[in-house]
RNA sequence: GGCCCAAUGGAGAAGCGGUUUAACUCAUUGCCCUCUCAAGGCAACAUUCACGGGUUCGAAUCCCGUUUGGGUCACCA
């Protein structure tokens, strides 16, 4: 009769290693306590997902603040779906958004000696563990075909009964160890399955950082850990890796929950101890039936990270939202905190939410314009360029103009106590200060004639802005410059202040306002710009001259 | 459908049996300020915490049921 053992031996005949081998190849890290060990484990198989950065950042900030490690493993074991190049990609995107692993996968290395982090590399691990439990009697080739799986999922479904590959459905569980050597003597494909002893009538007790305590019924199906391709499925891999890297906690998202009782009887069986776990509620989004559903990378923009780089966001700024997500008091601790040095908040799982929050773009620009407000030009100039030479050619070349020109644009009204908050972004810059260029301002006068308020006849506006040129002393204060303009507006006709128009519309021809709007039509093309006076220093006396009298000659 | 999780305004939420006529933030609306806008200031916006029942002198808070929403049931992770 064939043993167990001879099995293993003839499924893996090159594994000589055993279990208390690799437990000295990964001794246990030696860490202060309550340092946590936790780790991002993303597949490679496309860009970043804002519910991947979400998780990436709290496993980050979790191993932080406990003076823990935290790394990222590449999980490739799914090679139809993986994507070449993506991982590179995925790292480098965490990098812009502050989560740099101190250990793992990197993108053009790996770091550590708990390696390789590359799942696929690792099989020779994998493998150690599986003839493990071959030998004793906890695992089993399996030699269903895709159509018999079919076949019992149907009658599963006709039965309404539980579906899945557990107790008298799992066929090849009860083959004998001389029909199993067999088939795989005559070369039958296989994959290789736990033998799972549970029984769902029983409930298991678990325990989540953010769910808190809750029963759940144990696990019978005799899952896939070894799949027909040499590679382990998630289940059995996320049980080997996080046990042998040493992982304290396991940040994953909620989705994850239901396979808990796998991966608990896993470690069970192994005599492994669990590491804690942490199930995230999932970003949300109000799908096209009026219900919640998952933020698509296919359907929403939001969803992947790239598109906040893509438009120009601060990084920063969709960090800060995600904690607002994360943790309830986030908020008011960092409008305390003036928006700065959000790495000193202390995370906590208890401040997390239990529902998947809406993702709330408006709060995201909200985050951003108090972001952007708060640099200074020479941090604009510098974000502004990253961001360009990336995204944006046109953007690049006008600051690359002249970059002092550029900072002074972008430091009207910028560092004092209640800065501008206009820009919520890079993506629109360009079409927001082009009129600050000479050329653009001209090609932009061509292509859109100025719209001035209909109220006003044209010899009027050649009146106003023909008189206002002639005054125009840019030497003098804001306030004296403010005043002169109003005793021009009265001198034609204009009433000086608001108030007095209001009581008395009759009596003039309109208000400073309106002189104002000319003026800023005249030199912005717009009807909405920065404070004027400081426009005007910007752009210069004779600039300024320039454009009135081609204005007042083009009316 | 089974199992698990959840349920406070348009959104994120505080709340943990009685100082709750429900904090705070975003959004929205109105007013003020103002050369326009962005800001800033001041207001308004849940008579009530999905619904029903119970426990209690007292419930958004505890219990039960219902409903609704989400997750999950692969040789994907």
């Amino acid at each position: 009769m064939v043993t167990d053992k001879e099995i293993a031996e003839l499924i893996f005949p090159e594994v000589k290693e055993s279990i208390e081998d690799l437990e000295k190849r990964f001794p246990l890290r030696n860490l202060p306590n309550g340092a946590e060990v936790t780790r991002f484990a993303p597949s490679p198989t496309g860009f970043l997902h804002t519910g991947s950065l979400f998780t990436s950042m709290i496993c980050h900030k979790v191993a932080k603040d406990s003076g823990g490690i935290f790394y990222v493993r590449l999980e490739d074991t799914d090679t139809k779906r993986e994507i070449q190049g993506s991982g590179e990609t995925l790292l480098k995107q965490l990098h812009l958004f502050g989560i740099d692993p101190s250990e793992g996968y990197l993108g053009d290395k790996q770091i550590g000696e708990y390696g390789p982090y590359i799942q696929s590399e690792r099989a020779d691990i994998y493998k150690v563990v599986i003839k493990y439990l071959l030998e004793n009697g906890k695992a089993y080739p399996c030699f269903c075909s895709q159509a018999e799986l079919d076949d019992i999922r149907a009658k599963q479904e006709k039965a309404k009964i539980i579906p899945g590959y557990y107790g008298p459905f799992a066929k090849y569980r009860y083959l004998t160890n001389d029909e199993r050597k067999e088939r795989i003597l005559k070369g039958d494909p296989y994959v290789i399955r736990f033998k799972s002893s549970g029984n769902h009538i029983h409930k298991i007790k678990v325990t989540d950082l953010v769910h808190g305590n809750f029963e759940i019924a144990e696990n019978d199906m005799d899952i896939v850990i070894y799949k027909s391709d040499g590679l382990p499925t998630y289940h059995f891999a996320h049980v080997v890796d996080d046990h042998f890297m040493r992982t304290t906690t396991v940040i994953r998202g909620e989705e994850w929950i239901a396979s808990l009782p796998i991966h608990l009887e896993l470690f069970k069986t192994l005599n492994w101890e669990a590491p804690k776990y942490a199930h995230l509620p999932v970003i949300m989004k109000i799908g096209e039936n009026g219900n919640k559903r998952k933020l698509s990378k296919r359907l929403d923009n939001e969803a992947a990270v790239s598109y906040f780089l893509q438009d120009g966001y601060p990084t920063e700024a969709l960090v800060m939202y995600l904690m607002t997500i994360a943790n309830s008091n986030f908020e008011e601790w960092i409008f305390e905190h003036h928006f700065e040095h959000m790495e000193e908040f202390k995370f906590s799982f208890d401040k997390m939410s239990l529902e998947g929050a809406l993702f709330d773009m408006g709060k995201v620009n909200f985050f951003s314009k108090e972001i952007l407000s708060k640099k200074t030009k020479y941090e604009i100039r510098d974000m502004a360029l990253a961001f360009s030479k990336e995204y944006d050619e046109k953007l690049y070349n006008l600051i690359k103009r002249d970059e002092d020109y550029f900072m002074e644009i972008m430091n009207i009204e910028r560092e004092k106590e209640n800065p501008r908050k206009d820009y919520e972004k890079f993506g629109n810059l360009y079409e927001a200060i082009s009129f600050f260029y000479k050329d653009l301002y001209e090609q932009s006068v061509k292509e859109n004639p100025l719209v001035f308020n209909e109220k006003f006849d044209k010899e009027t506006i050649k009146e106003v802005l023909s008189n206002i040129r002639d005054n125009l002393k840019l030497d003098q204060d804001e306030q004296s410059w403010f005043n002169n303009m109003k005793e021009i507006g009265s001198s034609l006709g204009f009433a000086a202040d608001r108030k007095a128009f209001k009581a008395n519309p009759e009596a003039f021809k309109g208000s400073v306002s309106d002189v104002a709007e000319m003026v800023r039509i005249a030199l912005t093309t717009k009807r909405n710009s920065p404070n004027l006076y400081y426009v005007m220093q910007t752009l210069k006396k004779e600039e300024c001259d320039r454009r009135f009298n081609s204005v007042i000659s083009n009316l």
